[in-house]
DNA sequence: TAGATTGTTAATCGATTAACAATC
DNA sequence: TAGATTGTTAATCGATTAACAATC
């Protein structure tokens, strides 16, 4: 039963990677409100899934569990938090500085997720300068310098789509091994060995377009 | 070959609905380059899908090519639009007007993608007044007053989560069909025949983090 | 020990891909 | 007509579910 965060990993399939945080939240939860332990036919019930389905996802990682007891809560939201990475630190930067990328910047507790965020760019004049959080924002002009020095491991992209590719290939060549992209651009198979996360916020909405017409056989997600 | 958006559908599955606004971008950038019309072979190649799939995706909801042509790219692109029902204008309210609904509201432009953002609402009285786009930020406590009125048909949830359930629940009462939940909160299983799309953000950024962890490996979504 | 519940193998289901006849 | 490419049926692949032996 390995738990540690380095071993040969036999590839998991992205179905099982993106349940993963929505076990964590429920986990949190459930210690939030004084649960010790949670057994997979509950955790199921409550999650509106398959008992066989928890069991077998968890397992992809290492047997979290114990027969006839079933899962510690707070191990196993410690264990996915490894498995995520979410006890990593990575330097991060923010391209993009508009009502989008201020908003990110401030919603999200980077740190208790596995990131840092380091450094906030921007290429209008009316924004640079401007503090967020304890950050000042800078020219997009310096990124280079600044990447040289700090080597940020992530970027996340608020910025224009005609902008996205060419500052997308300077950070990949800069050192930049993934990319949370909320361009309207599909970065996803341009490059090799980078992770590209994408959050195509229209694309999401439009489906929710899709559901208000049938409204009757929504049964979703 | 149906082209209408009110006849008996016989159910399409999440995964062709996701893909849809995809290929709708798609459409839009080659219809931008002057490209009239195009195969599914040559549209499966830039989007990196199969020309099969394209084809069975597209034939769930009728036969907009044609044999020894192809797509054109247009009334396709139209087409898609259509399905998705971004030609309806439904009346959408925004709950919370923090960090990230004021961003949400600035940068999406619903009215080009079936909604109409008609009322904004908030608890806070530092934000209560203040101006985001055309319109004003109301109090909450006019909230169900409004949909008496208004009837909104979809909220767009930007608020904590310690407050989504009881506002969900009285929106559903009064109306709503549909929500774009940018909680921490799962709502997706608690009603009938109301449509529920989630933009979980950490959730995104996790899995992101999760694809660091193995950069070598990573050739995802 | 008996009861419970896991880890894991086998069966089922659904989604993707391949193949090809229909047809522009 | 010949060539191209669709719409659609059949084959494959992967993901989910069911079943059950292992074990706490």
């Amino acid at each position: 039963m390995p738990s540690s965060s380095t071993y040969k990993k036999p590839v998991i399939s992205t179905s099982v990677i993106k349940r993963l945080p929505r076990y964590r939240r429920f986990l949190r939860n459930l210690r939030a409100d004084g649960i010790t332990r949670i057994s997979s036919k509950e955790l199921a019930h409550r999650m509106n899934l398959t008992a066989s389905q928890i069991r077998q996802d968890l397992n992809c990682f290492g047997g979290f569990g114990l027969q006839g007891y079933g899962y510690n809560v707070d191990d196993l939201y410690r264990e996915i938090g490894v498995i995520l990475g979410l006890d990593k630190c990575r330097p991060t930067i923010l391209l993009g500085a508009g009502n989008l990328g201020k908003a990110i910047a401030r919603q999200l507790d980077f740190n208790s997720i596995g990131f840092d965020l380091i450094g906030i760019f921007d290429k209008s004049a009316d924004i640079i300068g401007r503090e967020i959080r304890d950050l000042t924002v800078a020219d997009v002009a310096t990124l280079k310098e600044f990447c040289k020095t700090h080597h940020p491991e992530a970027a996340i992209l608020c910025i224009p789509s005609s902008q996205v590719t060419d500052l997308a290939d300077m950070l990949v060549e800069l050192g930049v091994k993934g990319f949370w992209n909320f361009t309207h651009c599909d970065l996803v198979h341009r490059y090799d060995n980078i992770a590209v996360e994408s959050v195509h916020l229209s694309d999401s909405l439009m489906t929710l377009s899709y559901h208000l017409n049938d409204s009757g056989n929504t049964k979703k997600k």
